[in-house]
RNA sequence: GGAGAAAUGGCAGAGUGGUCGAAUGCGGCAGUCUUGAAAACUGUUGAGGGUCACACCUCCGGGGGUUCGAAUCCCUCUUUCUCCGCCA
C-alpha cells in the first residue's frame, strides 16, 4: 500500500511509473487526494470540538470537587450539543477514512525504474542465463511419464485421496524431495539465513500484512469455520512475524528461511501447461525473506538474485532470469526477477524462483518500521524470494538428468539423498 | 470441552470514575564525579495524527456501551495463566 504523502510528492511520476503496468491511475490519485484532505478536515474539526468538550470536562470535575454542583451542572448542558457534533464527526471520519483505504488498497506498487513497460510475459527482458540444455534421446520422456516410469510420484492416488493438484511422492521420488528441501535450506543457512518453522495456516490480519488479502482473496484456501487461511507461500507468516515491530536500524537486515508446504487454489485453465508438476494445488518451497535498510535493499535483492544463481549452478541446471515486465509484475512488487528452468523434454521454461523487492510497500500495510540512526520511525524494504520452488525443480531435474539407464542424480544432492540413480 | 484468574510504557509493576499518558523499580540515553571505567548522584526516556513551531487530538489486549468525564464501570471478542476433562 503507497503513503498518501508519497502520491502527493511524486504523482506525476508515479502516474508515469504505474503506466508500464498499462494502468492509468491519474483519476485514482485525484480521488486520494480529495479522500485525503477530506480525512483530515473532518479530523481537524472532530479534535476541535473534543478539545472543548475535554475542557469542560475539567472544569467539571473541578466544579464538583469545590462543591459547585449548581455550576457544574449548568456546564453539563452545554457539552449536549458537543456531543451529538463529535458523534457526527467521527461517523463522518470513519467513512473518509474507509473510503480512502478502499482507494489505496486498488494501486499496485510503483515499478522500478529498471521495470520494462509491457502487457504479459512476452515482454519479460531476458538479463542472464547460464547452464547447458543437454540434448537428450529422441525417447526422453516428460517428467509426468519419468514418474510413471520409475514409479516415484502417484498423481492418481492424489486425486484418490484429495483431488487433482495433490500428488503423492513416492520411494526414491520422495526421498528426493526431502532432499532437496534440506539442501536448500542448508545453502540459505550458510549464506546467513536463520531458519523458521512457521504455522501453515494464518488469519485475516496476516494475509492483509503482505497484500494477499483484498486483492487475490480467492487464491488462498479459506477455512471458514475458523476463518483462516492456508498459506500460499511461506512469505505469508514468515514476513508477518514481524508486522507491527518498531525494529532498531542495527538489527537490519533480518534474514529468514523457512520451508513450508504452499496452498494455491489456482482456479483456471487445464491443460497440457498444467500437466504433472507444472501447476499444483499443493507444492513444496524453501523461501527466503529479508527485512532491510531502504538504502540497501536493491543490493540487497542483487545479493538474493546471485544466491539463487549459486545453487542453480550447483545443481547444473539450464537455467535463465527475467526482469518481470510491468504487466507481468506482481501487485506488491516493486522490482521481480523470475528464474526458469529449462525443461527439454517440455520444450520450454519453467518458473522456480521469483525474487522480489516490494520496498515499504508491505511494510506500511504490516505498520514494520525501524527507529534510523537520527531516531526517526521509517518503514522499512521488505523482500522475498523462493530458494527454491520443489516441484519445477523436480521436473527440470528428472527430464533433463535422465538417461538410457535411469536418473542420474545431480553431485550436490547424493549425500542428501543416499542414492545417485532412479532406475 | 468445563471452572476460575488475568491482559497497563523496552521489562517488572502500581493505579477501581476527574489534576493519569499513567507512581515506583530496572533497563536505555545525557550530564556531574573519574586518567578511564564502575559505583553514586542529577536530569531525561512510549507511539500515531496535527503544526513552521506550539496548541490540540488519539492510544492502558481488540471492538462496542454507560458518563459532562473511563486504564478504572458494563457487554463482547481475543489471548495468557491455574485447576479438571480429553488427547498426538
Amino acid at each position: 500500500m503507497l503513503q498518501v504523502h508519497e502520491i502527493q510528492e511524486n504523482k506525476e511520476e508515479y502516474i508515469k511509473a504505474l503506466s508500464k503496468r498499462g494502468l492509468d491511475v491519474s483519476e485514482t490519485f485525484d480521488k486520494v487526494l480529495a479522500a485525503d484532505s477530506l480525512r483530515r478536515s473532518t479530523q481537524a474539526k472532530l479534535d476541535e470540538t473534543l478539545a472543548q468538550s475535554n475542557s469542560y470536562s475539567k472544569e467539571i470535575g473541578k466544579l464538583f470537587q469545590t462543591g459547585e454542583t449548581e455550576k457544574a451542572n449548568a456546564l453539563k448542558e452545554r457539552t449536549v450539543t458537543l456531543k451529538e457534533t463529535s458523534k457526527i464527526l467521527s461517523e463522518q471520519l470513519s467513512a473518509a477514512s474507509e473510503e480512502l483505504q478502499l482507494l489505496l488498497y486498488t494501486i499496485p506498487n510503483i515499478p522500478h525504474k529498471l521495470v520494462p513497460a509491457g502487457t504479459d510475459e512476452n515482454d519479460n527482458e531476458e538479463t542472464f542465463r547460464e547452464g547447458e540444455i543437454p540434448t537428450l534421446d529422441t525417447e526422453a520422456l516428460p517428467h509426468w511419464e519419468l514418474a510413471k516410469k520409475y514409479d516415484i510420484i502417484d498423481f492418481e492416488l492424489g486425486v484418490k485421496i484429495t483431488g487433482a493438484g495433490f500428488p503423492v511422492y513416492k520411494g526414491k521420488g520422495a526421498r528426493l524431495q526431502r532432499a532437496l528441501i534440506s539442501y536448500f535450506l542448508d545453502k540459505n543457512i550458510e549464506a546467513g539465513y536463520t531458519e523458521f518453522q512457521v504455522p501453515h495456516m494464518v488469519n485475516e490480519a496476516s494475509g492483509f500484512g503482505t497484500g494477499q488479502l483484498p486483492d487475490k482473496e480467492g487464491q488462498m484456501y479459506h477455512i471458514t469455520a475458523d476463518d483462516l487461511y492456508l498459506i500460499p507461500t511461506a512469505e505469508v507468516p514468515v514476513t508477518n512475524m514481524f508486522r507491527g515491530d518498531l525494529l532498531m536500524h542495527n538489527e537490519l537486515p533480518i534474514t529468514c528461511t523457512g520451508y513450508t508446504p504452499c496452498f494455491r487454489r489456482e482456479a483456471g485453465s487445464y491443460g497440457a501447461h498444467v500437466r504433472g508438476l507444472n501447476r499444483l494445488h499443493q507444492f513444496d518451497k524453501v523461501e527466503i525473506v529479508r527485512i532491510e535498510h531502504p538504502d540497501a535493499s536493491y543490493e540487497a535483492l542483487d545479493g538474493m538474485v546471485e544466491h539463487v544463481k549459486g545453487i542453480l549452478r550447483e545443481l547444473k541446471l539450464p537455467y535463465r532470469i527475467l526482469r518481470l515486465c510491468g504487466g507481468d509484475l506482481g501487485f506488491t512488487s516493486a522490482l521481480t526477477y523470475d528464474f526458469e528452468v529449462f525443461s527439454t523434454a517440455q520444450d520450454r521454461w519453467l518458473e522456480i524462483s521469483s525474487v522480489s523487492n516490494f520496498e515499504t510497500f508491505q511494510a506500511n500495510r504490516l505498520k514494520l518500521r525501524f527507529k534510523d540512526s537520527d531516531g526517526k520511525n521509517q518503514l522499512v524494504h521488505t523482500l522475498n524470494g523462493s530458494a527454491l520452488a520443489l516441484p519445477r525443480v523436480l521436473a527440470g531435474i528428472l527430464e533433463n538428468c535422465q538417461t538410457p539407464n535411469g536418473i542420474k542424480i545431480p553431485e550436490v544432492l547424493v549425500p542428501y539423498c543416499g542414492f545417485d540413480i532412479i532406475d
